[in-house]
DNA sequence: TCTGGGGTCCTCCCACTA
DNA sequence: TCTGTAGTGGGAGGACCC
């Protein structure tokens, strides 16, 4: 906030560029290298290893012989077949995003966090104290550096579409003779360069624009970002509806006025597994529901949330992916109800084909129900009311002995509990 | 070529209700 | 009582993001 400006001086600040988009360079195999210097140097992949994995993060020594994220890893394999393979340490990851984020909340309050290695940052407050926001960008990737040991790359713009394309032009890149080029660090758009540096970019780059969009704007021959901005915004709104034709529209002309704003509190939780072999057994499949519904509802209790609707989700052997949904009457965090309505969902389709992925997902999150403790003490408690109690004493035993230390009976195998947690297959089943 | 996991948002359709 | 309509919520699917 500045205070007693003149006109003249509020606008040039509403033109400033004042958004910092910090964007980790590799992080996950960055953090591995980092723990392991051993592995410096080295084409490092991580990602799940099996048939149906896929790749998180691929060091710039792999990305040389064309290993990319989220490539299938069997593609991956072919294509570098001397890469170190990790399997990747979600909770790893996690404690460093922490960290980064700390570093990100010395400057500013006003970070989000888009997943766990890049953010945006507002640094229009911070440069009575910090300097200009290119200076504040400079210190940010050097305090990184000095603080966590790891590489980031920087984008400083006035909106936050042009500061996440700063940030990825200030990547280090393969050259086509396979070199690495270590990139620029730090790219900043000011105002003046807005439109140059945009329009250059493929459509691909708008933050919006997939697979799909892309094909059906390469159906107007559409390429380039400038190409669409050089259109009317009723030609676009034609061609992609109101919502996202007259957006991209705006992003085209680097009109984005979506504010860097914190977190909110998450509207959905779910949890979901592809398997290494179809499943058709109706048994195995029963299982599976009732281990993800427990591992949904065990993250609900400790986010103190309950949810008022149930999704399941199958994919099956040809890919084909259906969801069922059923909104309860009452809102619940407790595994047994979800595990029910999730049950329930999953009689009303047939797998015989097989299925390849199953996953459960918990929305309409609100407060959840109040304990009702005096009743049951009392002895008047009904089966809900002793449904809760005891995923109350579940969660008391987890709490202090560990997530496997209890669960539902028919996840008991001969070796333990089988039970599910975020992160536990991140990256696609592993084999054997 | 073969396509993970955890999310968000949008659109469409349908049923219900005023 | 019937019909048309608008709003709303649920359900399903698609597209997209990291």
């Amino acid at each position: 906030m500045v205070r007693g400006p003149s006109m003249h001086r509020r606008e040039t600040l509403s033109e400033a560029a004042t958004i910092l988009h910090v964007d980790m360079d590799a992080f996950f195999a960055s953090v591995e290298i980092r723990d392991d210097p051993s592995l410096a140097g080295l084409p490092v992949v991580v990602g799940g290893r099996g048939e149906r994995g896929v790749v998180a993060a691929a060091s710039y020594q792999a990305r040389v012989h064309g290993v990319r994220s989220a490539m299938p890893s069997v593609q991956a394999r072919r294509l570098c077949p001397d890469a170190v393979w990790l399997p990747g340490r979600y909770d790893r990851y996690v404690e460093v995003s922490r960290e980064l984020h700390e570093l990100f909340h010395e400057v500013t309050p006003l970070v989000e966090g888009i997943g766990l290695d890049e953010a945006f940052l507002e640094v229009a407050g911070a440069r009575r104290l910090f300097g200009s926001p290119t200076s504040i960008a400079t210190a940010i990737r050097a305090r990184i550096d000095a603080a966590l040991g790891l590489p980031a790359s920087v984008g400083v713009a006035r909106v936050k579409l042009l500061a996440k394309l700063a940030s990825e032009a200030a990547k280090p890149k393969v050259r086509p003779t396979g070199e690495i080029d270590p990139g620029a660090g730090v790219v900043v758009i000011e105002p003046s360069n807005e439109l140059d540096f945009l329009h250059a970019h493929p459509v691909r780059a708008l933050w919006g624009v997939g697979p799909a969009t892309e094909k059906r704007l390469g159906r107007y021959g559409i390429r380039t970002i400038g190409e669409l901005a050089a259109l009317p915004r009723e030609t676009m709104i034609g061609a992609l509806g109101s919502g996202l034709g007259g957006h991209l529209h705006e992003l085209a002309w680097a009109r984005d006025p979506r504010p860097v704003v914190p977190p909110q509190a998450a509207k959905s939780v779910g949890h979901e597994e592809t398997y290494r072999r179809d499943m058709v057994d109706a048994i195995e499949l029963r299982r599976e529901v009732i281990r993800l519904s427990d591992a949904v509802a065990t993250r609900l209790r400790r986010s103190g949330v309950a949810a008022r609707t149930v999704t399941l989700k199958i994919r099956f052997g040809d890919f084909r992916t259906i969801t069922r949904s059923r909104t309860l009457a009452q809102p619940t965090d407790v595994a047994h109800d979800v595990a029910s309505a999730a049950g329930e969902l999953l009689e009303l389709v047939d797998t015989s084909a097989g299925v390849r992925l199953l996953g459960v997902s918990c929305s309409h999150l609100g407060p959840p129900p109040a304990r009702q403790l005096e009743l049951a003490d009392a002895g008047g408690a009904g089966p809900d009311d002793l449904h809760r109690l005891a995923a109350d004493a579940v969660e008391g035993i987890r709490l202090r002995f560990g997530d496997r230390a209890v669960g539902p009976a028919v996840l008991a195998t001969d070796r333990g509990l089988a039970v599910k947690r975020k992160g536990d297959t991140q990256w696609g089943p592993s084999d054997g």
